[in-house]
DNA sequence: ACAAGATATGGAGACAGTTTCCGTTTGTCA
DNA sequence: TGACAAACGGAAACTGTCTCCATATCTTGT
């Protein structure tokens, strides 16, 4: 998907021309613009710039895909050469220190989160994976619990992407943080007890 | 705000008939439909339901009204007959419960959460100062840890609120819940530190 | 270098949904 | 019952999305 195309040197430029303009205004904190003005702004027609991204979501996908790579690269690095527990809480504390620098990257993770299928839904599965895999690697190393599937750690992760920019939510991040690396610390407590 | 308003009979019989028809397609499941259709449905003009909702989070805000105040009333009652530890689990278990089986419910609770501010927030606000006052009351009991503040269990609660509907997120939201609870207990371990 | 064919462009305009506006209707009060 | 205020309704203006296709640009073979 990603390869396999050899694109046409036009098409090549203006899709460029289109990544790096939205860089720029996601940087500078633009994320509802207009779409069609978007493109005026990178110098591209409407028509061209759907046909390279079919919807808002799929040019920041394609924003922050390299981002969304590297962390999972880092995910799995962790995994290999630190003991699963503290992988894990370095890998999550990593996470949300990107999340909180860079808006745009929550935001498309909890665009990528939300999508239950078709393409937008792939990038999500990438970094769930890469988080199965570090608690895999917990529960096997015994320190972490195996009651609790990665789907839990999605959904505050989803929270902590949904609420980022926020003010005050890197303390709060910090403090889901917490509560979801301790909370897979424990294996029968009382206080989850429900009935 | 709520009271204060001697509202005409017309417009009185018009708000509960928007009211009405928007409780039983949100039962139905229809969330997104066109807000003028949903104007003719409830058998009034577009105007005059712009005029009593101008929003279709207001109105969904409106809907929900009674059930969100229930909760929270139920919370502080919990508060007030169970050891704060136990009536924290059982009130996010019951939450949890609660937004399963309504999806609209899930659904402005995760904008009420998502609004910073303006008459939307209120509502957020209110669930977060009940889960504030449970959390204080445990911390005073000496169940619940006091580094931790609300806004962390309301990230996570905001992950389970747009997850909410999926296919397996009923277990998933289950297992949050139990990562929070357990997270909230442990005072001082090993592996949250981060740096 | 050039022709032929394939590929991509751009922006006008159709479309869909939202929101306003104001002439008309309905309710209230004395 | 009349006078006034409040509310109605839906046409029309507006906003943003997306498609379509005549035109332009690339690529490849000779």
């Amino acid at each position: 998907m990603t390869t396999g195309k050899p694109l046409r040197a036009d098409a090549r430029r203006n899709r460029d021309a289109l990544l790096a303009k939205a860089r720029e205004l996601f940087a500078d904190g633009c994320f509802d613009m207009r779409f069609d003005d978007f493109a005026r702004l990178a110098g591209v027609g409407t028509g061209t710039l759907y046909r390279h991204f079919p919807t808002r979501e799929a040019l920041a996908e394609a924003v922050y895909r390299s981002e969304l790579d590297a962390m999972c690269a880092r995910g799995r690095e962790l995994r290999d050469t630190l003991p699963a527990a503290k992988a894990l809480a370095a890998f999550l504390r990593d996470l949300v220190d990107h999340l909180e620098a860079h808006q745009g990257l929550a935001r498309t993770l909890a665009t990528l989160m939300a999508a239950q299928s078709g393409p937008l839904a792939e990038g999500g599965r990438e970094l769930s994976q890469v988080i199965a895999g570090l608690l895999a690697a917990g529960v096997e190393e015994g320190s972490i619990r195996d009651d609790v599937g990665v789907g839990a750690v999605m959904m505050a992760l989803q929270g902590i992407c949904t609420a980022c920019g926020r003010p005050g939510s890197r303390a709060d991040a910090d403090g889901t943080v917490t509560l979801v690396l301790d909370g897979l610390r424990s294996p029968a407590p009382p206080l989850s007890g429900g009935g």
